[in-house]
DNA sequence: ACGGTTGGTTCGCTGAACGAACTCTTCTGT
DNA sequence: ACAGAAGAGTTCGTTCAGCGAACCAACCGT
């Protein structure tokens, strides 16, 4: 290919989306911050994604503003979503309806749920109970009845991730 | 990696889902089957896919029951979204409203209009003037203020799907 | 009969992904 | 204060998917 990530000249939106989170294992890496992982580490165990390519796709998508660096405890570093990168939830709300409906043969795994009122969160975003679009940090991710309970090889981060909790709160 | 287009177990399924669409090329291929591209050769010209590449990604999505062949005129065979692969349009709806955001300083690219009553489709997928949710067939893809006409070099496939029409309608 | 179009296949090349090992810094426990 | 562990990457040799140019076979209009 010419450059990495670059398709065709298009002009179509969908195109430069792609070329952002187009590339193998980006999408997952926006997906783990949404649920709050924030430490190079914890992105290792839990994706399984080998060291280098974390590294060159971290520093990616804060070249592209999707992630920023911020200081965490001791002198640490950790990665949090920006504004940019939170808007790609409905991506990642859709990807996952789509895996849940047609790749989960015993029900949904995970249940989006409208933190004030509990009522569900619709694929299209909008809480089923209030009708109101619910914002990301509003939004709580339930086990649904499809979700293998983590097994201990997979990690403590699975482990976290599975329990019950507030999308963008650190797993920490 | 230990299988082309595998990623760990991990009980997600938004994993799941990435396994089957995550590869390059193969979500534009699914949203130029949403515009109406139907022929092998049309979407190499679009694409500009290497047609070897092309020949697998169209095999996997056939075999995941994503898109299905079809005879066309002559003995040529097309491409069609099944059902399943249709239930991928909001992932394709969320990823250009987020390039268009993000990535479209002249304006949106492309304007999805309910075709009944000429509301526009909202990101979530719903009518704003009638509140319906918007079936695939119903919608028309009209071009937005940020959508440069497209080049003679381009082909004319790109000159057909830049004129107004409606979804899944075959380009030819 | 035959030149062009369509729908692929073949093939050598290159670059990205892989994973295991290594480095350097910062904590932690004693 | 010091040893060891853990965190955050870097390095490196291998492998494999994507690339593009060329090739091929069937069909189509004339």
């Amino acid at each position: 290919m010419a450059l990495p990530r670059e398709y065709t000249n298009q002009a179509c939106s969908m195109v430069r989306a792609l070329e952002i989170v187009g590339e193998r294992w980006t999408l997952l890496i926006v997906r783990d911050a949404v649920f709050g992982v924030r430490r190079f580490s914890d992105f290792v165990e839990h994706l399984g994604i080998p060291r280098a390519v974390l590294t060159e796709r971290l520093e990616f998508l804060i070249g592209e503003g999707v992630l920023e660096r911020v200081p965490g405890p001791g002198k640490r570093s950790e990665y949090e979503l920006t504004a940019k990168g939170r808007g790609l939830w409905p991506v990642v709300r859709a990807l996952s309806a789509w895996g849940d409906e047609h790749y989960a043969p015993s029900g949904r795994r995970r249940v989006f749920v409208h933190a004030d009122c509990e009522g569900e969160v619709a694929e299209s975003g909008t809480c089923l109970r209030c009708g109101d679009e619910v914002p990301l940090a509003e939004t709580v991710m339930t086990p649904g009845p499809g979700l293998t309970p983590p097994l201990p090889e997979n990690g403590q981060v699975s482990a976290l991730l599975a329990r019950p909790h507030r999308l963008l709160q650190p797993v920490h």
